[in-house]
DNA sequence: CCAGATTACTTTGACTTCCAACTATCTGTC
DNA sequence: GACAGATAGTTGGAAGTCAAAGTAATCTGG
């Protein structure tokens, strides 16, 4: 994919961020971080998916509606679990619907609700889908129990104060 | 944008996750709570850049130029720092070279290589800019020097897995 | 009870990212 | 020196994201 660099890009941004007498390099550091942690463990992620023709956002879905105790939820409230705006989660159940791993059903009373529900082959697909991810340690396996403790920590403070959700 | 949710939606996958009886839920959790991050730091600094109609990857593209000496760069070269495919590359400096902020000249020796060079506007626009993002803390305001320094410390251990660099 | 506001989803369009294929140019080797 | 292989960048296509506008259905206040 990318050329492996010689030395640490972000230590090294780092540094020139200071030369210039930029403020919060720190913050500057910490933000980098985390772009690229986001696409290192998307990259490990979507590979592991593979044999099912999965992205990380359509596996998501998956999951979503299985938690879900019928394997139904409308689009709506999946958006806001997944925090995806509307189109895409139209756009994912599209694909998944192509897929025949999920099928539209419409809300028995409301009729402005679109369900998706997930089918028999969906719902093996999520199972066989998990195992392959969490062999894959979900993309993070260079962390320790405590590191994901610790990074799970702090980044809710950021979550909480993006208004994620209400603390 | 988004909803938000009457609970921490990670909190709740943990749950769940581990009452299906799946392996790795602190993984899961740190895998999710790097997705989410990124998408609110994105959000952020995006905002913050949009006065001057940047993304944060145009900016980075700038900021990269501007560390340079002569604010030249062949785009393979920056490609490898930035983390991004050649094709990601191109599209870019499309985008700056039409908004004039970047102009594309040929290497002297190497008539395969393309340079981008930092125009005077260009120049002018990071340092504006980065005032800007600056003020948006780089989209962490939440954490803590100390909250930064950990947060780094623990993704550069999953950068160096992911053979980000040569540690 | 009904007009206007709200809610749910879809559609369209602009961007970004990657991959794969392609063109052009160098480079190392015999 | 010639050629096979590597390298640099562009192009086209698939996927996903968001914003804004459109359609349909429901809710609500007078």
């Amino acid at each position: 994919m990318v050329r492996p660099l010689p030395f640490d890009p972000i230590e090294e941004a780092g540094r020139q961020w200071g030369a210039q007498e930029w403020d919060e390099v720190g913050a500057m550091q910490a933000a980098t971080s985390i772009m690229r942690a986001q696409q290192i463990v998307l990259a490990r992620v979507d590979e592991a998916l593979r044999p099912w023709s999965l992205t990380f956002a359509r596996y998501e879905v998956l999951v979503l509606l299985h938690f879900s105790k019928e394997g139904v939820l409308p689009l709506g409230k999946m958006g806001d679990r997944l925090m995806l705006h509307q189109a895409s989660i139209t756009n994912l159940v599209d694909r998944l619907e192509q897929q025949g791993l999920v099928k539209r059903v419409p809300h028995p009373t409301d009729r402005r609700t679109t369900l998706a529900q997930l089918t028999g082959e969906g719902r093996s697909v999520v199972g066989d889908a998990t195992k392959a991810v969490v062999a894959a340690q979900v993309g993070v396996a260079e962390l320790s129990d405590r590191d994901a403790r610790d990074l799970h920590r702090i980044l809710r403070k950021l979550r909480a104060g993006a208004d994620d959700f209400e603390s």
